[in-house]
RNA sequence: GCGGAAGUGGCGGAAUUGGUAGACGCGCUGGACUUAGGAUCCAGUGGAGCAAUCCGUGGGGGUUCGAGUCCCCCCUUUCGCACCA
């Protein structure tokens, strides 16, 4: 892709070719003598915090996907520090988890070795691709001066109360003999062995996120985060209102014992016809009748050992009575109590009253197991005995029936009523709940931070002081998980034989490793301090440069790390820590890129690799046509066919430099879209519209090179400037060439004179009826009547509207509208 | 099933509050320069029609002087979550 053409060509305009490769070495290499990228984070004025979504460094090196992320990141911090701000952009290496140990495993190369040559990679990858990244901060999670304080944050939260233990289900294939991670089970069966999946009980950490749930949903109104990623926040932590209402029964031993239900729909208890617990409810024991014994128990069997994916996948009920009966504190009478897995133990209380009438899950289990269904709500085309095909689970403008002296109530007041009478019997209460589950942070894998507890048989659960930290994560050779179903690190006597610190005597270290996730839940926190070995975040400079300005990443980590990182932050801050409780000022999701209208994947074999596109075009026009090939915030299509676009605008870009001229005066015209475009540019990166924005300048460079006219220099320097975020090389040696000095990111983004922008004729658009019949060139501050004037001086449109006018409508600037 | 996003030329995509549909780019057609062109430059490019003009933003209704944009119904694609009571 050289420019040959104007090679050895002395007519050609172009008399020095533009050659990116050589140009992006020099600046890479300037840059980095000069200290360009770095911030002076100390002294800084105007602090602007630019965070990007930091890499997994995978073998197979950096993904296209990830240089658009980033890129789209760095042209909005190349343009604040444009705008005069002291723009901070670290980059790091999410570099523990199950990805990189599976990685590890397949390819039988141990993580401690493979995670340092991908991180190499990354970096001479990235580093290629122009970005302004101040790579002094640089932090990798798989360092122990890092994961020391992910570490010190398990503490901070074991100390707050905020960590516990308990036993939790995890996926266990039976044929590797290993746990897996949710994303191994793939329709239940084992990712690599297609065994079906069971589920395990383990002692595990969890940490309290639930307790957050109301302020994490709260604080969402008041972010400036892309609506999509709070809509999915919110539909992740899930509030819902309702009542817990108790049903009265009787144990077998003849005790009486209260069954407590959650529910939405308190107004539609007059059908509660039946009740259902989860098989693993605490009280199905004392529930179980002799008779219905065995029945059960191989029910609850049955469901223990079903893994959690195809048990959630299928839709069919299943389930079996207990031989109890419970009182429905509305109707008085007896309903049955069965156990099934549609209810989980998990949510709400772990047992429904089931309403057929009204729920289609309860309609197709009362089908199945021919419960009575009873409808108690109707809505305008129905009245009490219509009959139920399916669940009527319609509320607006919905009445109740058969519901005694509720009938006639409306839904929503019928809701409130009913509670309000239970309560009065002490048998029910409003609730809130939320579906956000607590957070297990235990996985029983080897590559992941030790959490930093010791269990001591006679102190029990013993934090790691923090002068001990970091608990190293040994090297050993046997990595993979084994049929023990505890990590690795059990195997290791010299790794978890350590003494208690409360006591000294000897004890026994978790050998459990702590959740990816946690490692990325505060890295934002850790880059302006990375080298200080003494603290996780330095207060100062925590001060000045948190929370984060704005952060950019995609919307898969929407719910997880998000979630977790605003989680952290609120406890951080709770503790005194921060003075802020929501890391991220503001959050905007990118988009997607697709392959030639297909997703890119290895087996499809439509990866793009970088590098080779880089070396072809240069790094400038990739990233260039990476922004245009459609809206940032959307994604889009890559198709190789289309980069030439890009490089052809940087070409005449370059081209227009060598040949501009200093002598004659700009025109008028182009000034004019001059500043048209900076405020076009002005207006489309802050809102992430780069695809317009690129179009934008180069609508300009073919409006200053229209008809083959030479260039003038003061249409020409300005756009220097403007192309400097997209193409920072470019930039810098065009710059340079027309006698800037320094940095162009030492300079100024231009301004725009709206005087200057104004045009002195509109084209005005002539409708009749609606359809456009002409256009008249006027002035933009033309009055009404002499707009219409001018319009029917246009024999077309004097055809169109015949005789007078009904009606004339006028939007100056833009069109006359004549209705005939 | 629930939730999100999206359907516009041959293709990627523009159209910020309802106001010229198709900016910009790719591709394509013709031309210039050239030993050559897969370089560069110029002109053209939604469809139909000689033309006047008509038709066009997934489909069907509606509101409006005016709808890609707003409202109702439907279809398709795609990404999350999936028995959350």
């Amino acid at each position: 892709m050289d420019n040959s053409a104007t090679r050895d060509d002395p007519l050609s305009p172009a008399v020095i070719a533009y050659n990116p490769q050589a140009i992006e070495q020099k600046w890479q290499r300037i840059w980095q003598q000069r200290g360009t990228n770095h911030t002076d984070l100390q002294r800084a004025q105007r602090p602007f915090y630019a965070l990007m979504m930091f890499p997994y460094p995978s073998a197979e090196g950096l993904h296209v996907g990830n240089l658009f992320a980033f890129t789209g990141n760095d042209i909005y911090g190349r343009f604040q520090r444009l705008m005069g701000h002291n723009v901070f952009e670290p980059l790091g290496y999410d570099a523990f988890g199950i990805h990189s140990e599976n990685y590890a495993l397949k390819v039988g190369v141990h993580p401690m070795d493979l995670i340092p040559r991908n991180i190499a990679n990354f970096q001479r990858q990235l580093e290629s691709a122009g970005l302004m990244v101040d790579w002094r901060y640089r932090l990798a999670t798989t360092d122990p001066n890092y994961y020391k304080w992910t570490q010190w944050l398990f503490l901070q939260l074991f100390n707050q109360g905020l960590a516990y233990r308990k036993q939790a289900a995890v996926n266990w294939c039976p044929d590797c003999k290993t746990v897996l991670a949710n994303e191994q089970v793939v329709g239940g069966l084992c990712e690599r062995s297609q065994t079906p999946v069971e589920q395990r009980l383990l002692e595990q950490w969890f940490f309290r996120i639930s307790d957050y749930a109301p302020r994490l949903l709260e604080n969402l109104d008041h972010i400036d985060w892309s609506e999509t990623t709070k809509t999915a926040q919110r539909n992740w932590i899930g509030r819902s209102e309702g009542a817990e209402i108790e049903f009265e029964s009787r144990k077998l031993d003849g005790g009486a014992c209260e069954i407590r239900v959650f529910t939405t729909r308190p107004d539609t208890i007059y059908g509660a016809t039946y009740m259902v617990l989860a098989p693993e409810h605490p009280l199905v024991q004392s529930l179980t009748k002799p008779k219905q014994k065995k029945e059960v128990e191989q029910y609850r069997e049955r469901t223990k050992k079903q893994d959690l994916v195809a048990r959630k996948t299928s839709t069919e009920k299943t389930g079996v009575f207990t031989g109890s009966y419970a009182i429905n504190p509305a109707t008085e009478k007896e309903i049955p109590i069965w156990i099934s897995d549609y209810v989980l133990m998990e949510y709400g209380t772990g047992a429904i009253m089931g309403v057929p009438g009204h729920d289609q899950r309860d309609f197709d289990f009362a089908r199945k197991f021919e419960l009575p269904i009873v409808r108690v709500v109707c809505g305008e085309r129905e009245n009490a005995n219509t009959p139920l095909s399916e669940a009527f689970e319609q509320c607006e403008a919905g009445t109740l029936v058969n519901s005694g002296v509720f009938d006639g109530y409306e839904v929503e007041a019928a809701k409130k009523a009913i509670v309000e009478l239970l309560s009065k019997a002490g048998s029910a209460k409003p609730v809130v709940h939320f579906r956000l589950h607590d957070w297990c942070i235990s996985r029983q894998r080897y590559w992941g931070p030790p959490i930093p507890i010791i269990y001591c048989d006679d102190c029990g659960v013993v934090p790691v002081p923090e002068k001990d930290l970091p608990v190293v994560l040994p090297f050993i050779e046997d990595f993979k998980p084994d049929d023990s179903g505890v990590s690795p690190l059990a195997r290791h006597e010299e790794f978890y034989r350590v003494a208690c610190p409360k006591c000294g005597k000897t004890g026994r270290r978790e050998t459990d490793v702590s959740d990816n996730f946690l490692d990325n839940s505060w890295y934002f926190l850790r880059y302006p301090s990375v080298g200080r070995d003494d603290v996780p975040f330095d207060p100062v400079v925590t001060k000045k440069w948190l929370p984060v300005t704005s952060y950019i990443g995609g919307n898969e980590h929407a719910v997880l790390h998000l979630l977790y990182s605003r989680f952290i932050t609120m406890v951080l801050h709770d503790a005194g820590r921060l003075e802020f409780e929501e890391p991220f000022t503001r959050f905007r999701a990118h988009g997607h890129i697709i392959r030639e209208g297909a997703k890119m994947s290895k087996t499809q074999g439509n990866i793009v690799n970088p590098d080779e596109y880089i070396e072809n075009w240069g790094a400038d026009a990739f990233r260039t046509y990476l922004m245009f090939l459609g809206p940032y915030e959307q994604g889009g299509d890559f198709r190789d066919a289309s980069i030439s676009g890009a490089r052809r605008f940087l070409d005449r870009l370059f081209a227009s430099v060598q040949t501009m001229s200093s002598e004659g005066s700009p025109d008028q015209s182009v000034m004019r879209k001059l500043h048209q475009t900076i405020r076009k540019l002005s207006e489309d990166i802050p809102r992430l519209s780069y695809n317009t924005a690129v179009a934008a300048m180069m609508e300009y460079i073919n409006v200053v090179r229209k008809g083959e006219r030479t260039p003038q220099r003061d249409e020409v320097l300005p756009l220097i400037t403007l192309v400097a975020p997209f193409a920072p090389h470019l930039a810098e040696e065009l710059w340079e060439q027309t006698g800037g000095t320094g940095s162009v990111f030492d300079s100024a983004w231009p301004s725009f004179d709206p005087n200057l922008a104004k045009e002195d004729t509109i084209e005005l658009v002539v409708q009749v009826n609606g359809k456009v019949r002409g256009r008249v060139h006027v002035s933009p501050d033309i009055t009404e009547s002499a707009a219409l004037a001018a319009a029917l001086g246009d024999p077309v449109v004097a055809k169109f509207v015949g005789g007078t006018a009904k009606k004339v409508i006028f939007v100056p600037g833009r069109l006359l509208n004549i209705v005939a």
